[in-house]
DNA sequence: TGAGCTGAAATTGCATGCACATTTCGATTT
DNA sequence: AAATCGAAATGTGCATGCAATTTCAGCTCA
């Protein structure tokens, strides 16, 4: 049984919360150490584990191991475990132990095809609404990424890519619907996450891309819809490949 | 201090998850008896004070108030509140009281301009996808409804409206997409309660159904969507009268 | 042989208790 | 009288413990 280095996670100091029986309590608490409770630690840790694929879709996460592996209680345990099932990462039933969710084949497209709708919003929403920095970012960020691509820099492209699609997520100036796109994208993640691997996926990415910012750049919010969706639609393909190969529940523990 | 009664939720007989000190121990746990866990019973009691407005924005929810309320322990209670949290519809933050969610305008208007742009999606995916039965069952219950209308039963008009829109996300066959849209809508429902009360409302809402029932019955998802967006741009609009009005956080217990 | 039963082990659901944080409110000072 | 400080009161964060449920190995019997 591995325990789990709270100090790893987004490269943040850890420090409990609760200074019971330390001797240091001069530390100002957590104004310095930006960390967040026990709970919010480890909802953070463990999302990051299911959506980096760690964990795969149908292990089970049982309470008492948990607890174990970051060295708390239970109860922390159980409220991360809700929030997780809250965020549809895990499914819990009541009496049983929380699995690692299972998305069915279905529900999978269904999550793609949404993502797709939310992207076009967000790229007809940004061509309509960013400002001129956020234009300008946006296409010189584009730009530099060619850089990545003529390398083929599958991880440093993958970075970028997030931030590309956040920015387009951002320009579009609704908080909620970002909400939505990036919660999508977060479950999403599992799926998606091999697919700079296939052969040209990069080019073929980077050049998409490159429509998107065009059409937002001309404040063509229509063109850049389509661009954005059928920008998805590609991932979304790509993805599949994965997907169906994974065999899902096949590693329960 | 009013306890609460968990049998007058959602008209399902309750009974304690655990049958401790219980002789029947052999009725089939929860087969009959569709209620959950204590918590869940209790996320559901919670989250529909705050949705029907027995709650109000700014209203605290603190953890021992709410246990001897709901006669438990604090430990379902955190757990309930973490839930409500990850919903949205209370905010939390480490060592203070939860509080029902007080979202700024500029929020607020995010979420009806989302509410719009997927409520148009669902109404496209509804024109293009729904199967004659459901496009028939559409129809039949609009026309009827007529009758709400012109009895002027706002309360039975609400309960008509809610379903029609349910129709609409379950028509898009597309389950993420009915998930984020029922979220919200949700979550919107406090600013929303009370816009049937405006005149002439019923008779609006009406028209503006029967112009999106009209584009899906002829499978022009173009003209759903165009419809679909206005008609909740309208409901938006309505609904900013109560919002602004309302004076947030004033009723603080 | 295998389907069903049984009881112990593993695991979840919730209660209780204590340490720490925040808030409240009165005493003291200016 | 207003402002400031500090201690009690109130409330949250987490650990621990017990009851209830699930799981599963071993057994029974058709």
């Amino acid at each position: 049984m591995v325990k789990f280095d709270f100090a790893r996670l987004s490269g943040h100091v850890y420090a409990k919360t609760t200074m019971q029986n330390h001797p240091l309590k001069q530390i100002r608490r957590r104004e310095i150490i930006r960390a967040g409770t026990t709970v919010e630690q480890m909802v953070r840790a463990i999302a990051d584990m299911i959506v980096t694929g760690q964990m795969l879709p149908g292990e089970k996460l049982d309470e008492v191991s948990l607890a174990a592996r970051f060295e708390v209680s239970r109860t922390p345990v159980r409220e991360a475990l809700r929030e997780l099932g809250a965020m549809g990462l895990i499914d819990r039933e009541p009496n049983r132990s929380a699995v690692v969710t299972n998305v069915t084949e279905t529900y999978l497209h269904s999550m793609f095809e949404a993502m797709a709708e939310l992207e076009a919003i967000c790229a007809r929403l940004s061509a309509e609404r960013m400002t001129v920095d956020e234009r300008r970012t946006l296409e010189l960020e584009h730009k530099a990424s060619m850089r990545l691509v003529h390398a083929g820099a599958q991880e440093e492209y993958a970075a970028h890519n997030t931030e590309f699609h956040t920015r387009l997520y951002r320009g579009a100036h609704n908080d909620h619907i970002s909400e939505m796109v990036t919660q999508t994208r977060a479950r999403l993640a599992p799926f998606r996450r091999a697919q700079f691997r296939l052969p040209g996926r990069l080019a073929k990415s980077y050049e998409e891309h490159g429509r998107i910012v065009s059409a937002i750049m001309r404040a063509d919010g229509a063109a850049a819809a389509q661009a954005a969706y059928s920008h998805v639609e590609m991932v979304s393909d790509a993805s599949a490949v994965f997907a169906t190969g994974m065999e899902p529940g096949a590693r329960n523990a």
